[in-house]
DNA sequence: AGTTGATTTGTAATCGATTACATTTTTCTT
DNA sequence: AAGAAAAATGTAATCGATTACAAATCAACT
């Protein structure tokens, strides 16, 4: 394996000239230049990487910690901050943290310890109550989750107001016994739950709310109770994906039709809401912009890293669809 | 930042013995390992892991490539890769390169600059005719995607069998006259196609498929022109998740009702295919285990470089639902 | 031509670990 | 108790880049 002093000679010039063309440096002559770059490409030279770290002190690797890759909200958030960041000849460590602030913790120390240049967040409950900036040696960006008191950049949804919205809608076509089904792991079936109360309260309508574990299992069976009560909720409203979809598994395994019997939305347009039944109406997320931003926030708090702290909020889109359809009578 | 000297010198020991504690090696007496376990603890110590990347000439990563996250099979692959990772003290980077040949050679490439200790890829159908182990300086997997020929350790499912059933259990059921939409982009689509045609021929059938690019675009128009067509096909099969949820969009735009006016199954078990109409019946990936293996299989040939190369074929599970419910007449 | 200042180039220190080799200490043998 | 063999410990070289600083070259202006 050609090393950069086998370049320099080679090139007939010193180890520095070649370091400093690489690095694309200025001060440095057309002439020699060009005679290094040749020896780079009939050596086929990799500078190796290793040493180039050690030496620099910077990885331009960054760390994106998830709950759950397999949460296709967070898939296609990845897939994002994965696009953006080898355009940027940065790397990506991915961690799946399960919701679990040990984990957590555990990961953001890992990631002390490749000394990334940033990180990605996305913070369970706890982890996000305790967040203080300072305490890690690097930026990092939160993503998705985000309390109005955390001092820090993120990326999040509109959750109060795509929740108000959405209950809103379903209030207007109609319905007024709408339950809410909502994960409590994060701040954002909170941040949800906070904007179902309100639009439920601002039609005078008294809420019916089931806070659970965001898992399909756990939606599922608070469905599954919410249909076994009588009167039926008219509507039944789930504070994202993986909560739809129990919710749906509840509907069918008590034989009711939607919206024929009780009517169904949602958050997050996944690639099967249009599919399911007559199509179920959904908030849908700009997931790709939101890991999109997180990374470009990023990258700006890298480049400065005294940059005011920022929050971009994006806006979620209503798709109505037939699970919501005028209720008859 | 502690380095090991301070460690050595707060032990009262040399920074030999530190490493040798450290690294768990043999020779080094309890009271010096009991110091320099005191001492790292006190100060918190951290090897830096630049400098031991470099002197070692070992990274402890893992190279991960696969066309796209966002293909449910993959998501659920990657996590188990990460989790086994992370269980073994390795890092995962993770890289998209969409079939696209060029990229995926762009990230064998940028896994050699960073001198992974093996990677695991899930080769385009041009990657995988020209792959050969020795063109490259790290171990590799293949997962998903294998050919007879190709002569490198590999986890896949056991296509051209899982077509064949899946195929027969639609003859089975009374359908004759059944189109099969695959993906030509990989190998896997291919082998489904293979064991569709021998099922057919065994039956005395005529086969009848459309050869497309594996998206969800591609396969939604193939179907809508197979819809148009008449006799209209008595039942539809699709070779992989996305393929499948195309056809439904056609099915849907069509107006064809399922099982009643056409017939469908399809590969990929994902969250919404007992939701879909009656449920969809499907050849289950064990994707989990797919990726399990497949890490398993890199670390093996990581410690063991000269072993045999061995190919992993999983069983795909046939599970029965609806939407290949018995032809009526 | 000589002096000054700016620009280009080179030399050698440095990043922080691991590890080969040398040295010291301990254990065992006779 | 002396000497050999084995075990423990330490010293210093090493991994392969970047970069601070020194040296050399070049240009401009008296």
């Amino acid at each position: 394996m050609a090393q950069i002093k086998d370049v320099a000679k080679q090139a007939g010039v010193s180890v520095a000239s070649v370091s400093r063309v690489l690095a694309g440096h200025a001060g440095v002559s057309e002439a020699i230049r060009q005679r290094v770059l040749e020896a780079v490409r009939t050596m086929d030279y990799r500078p190796d990487l290793a040493a180039k770290r050690l030496r620099s002190r910077r990885t331009d690797t960054i760390g994106l910690i998830v709950s759950d890759i397999r949460n296709p909200f967070f898939t296609e958030v990845s897939r994002a901050v994965e696009d953006m960041a080898y355009q940027n000849r940065m790397r990506v460590i991915l961690c799946n943290a399960d919701e679990d602030p040990e984990k957590e913790a555990l990961y953001l120390d890992l990631m002390r310890d490749e000394n990334v240049s940033g990180v990605i967040l996305s913070p369970s409950l706890p982890t996000l109550a305790r967040f203080r900036m300072s305490d890690y040696p690097f930026p990092v960006v939160l993503v998705d989750r985000c309390d109005r008191e955390t001092n820090a950049d993120a990326v999040v949804l509109d959750n109060v107001d795509s929740a108000y919205r959405l209950t809103t809608h379903l209030i207007e076509q109609g319905y007024q016994r709408i339950a809410f089904i909502y994960g409590t792991t994060s701040a954002t079936g909170r941040q949800r739950h906070e904007g179902y109360v309100t639009a439920m309260a601002t039609h005078g309508l008294e809420t019916l709310t089931q806070a659970v574990p965001a898992t399909v299992e756990a939606a599922r069976a608070a469905a599954g109770e919410l249909t076994r009560g009588r009167p039926l909720p008219e509507a039944l409203v789930g504070s994202n994906g993986l909560i739809l979809l129990g919710l749906i598994e509840a509907l069918r395994a008590a034989q009711l039709q939607f919206p024929e019997q009780i009517a169904l939305a949602g958050f997050d347009d996944l690639p099967w809401t249009r599919l399911v039944g007559p199509g179920i109406t959904v908030i849908a997320q700009p997931t790709y912009d939101i890991g999109q931003a997180a990374i470009e926030l990023l990258l700006q708090r890298i480049a400065h890293s005294s940059q005011s702290v920022r929050r971009v909020v994006l806006r979620g889109e209503l798709r109505e669809r037939e699970s919501s359809r005028r209720r008859r009578g």
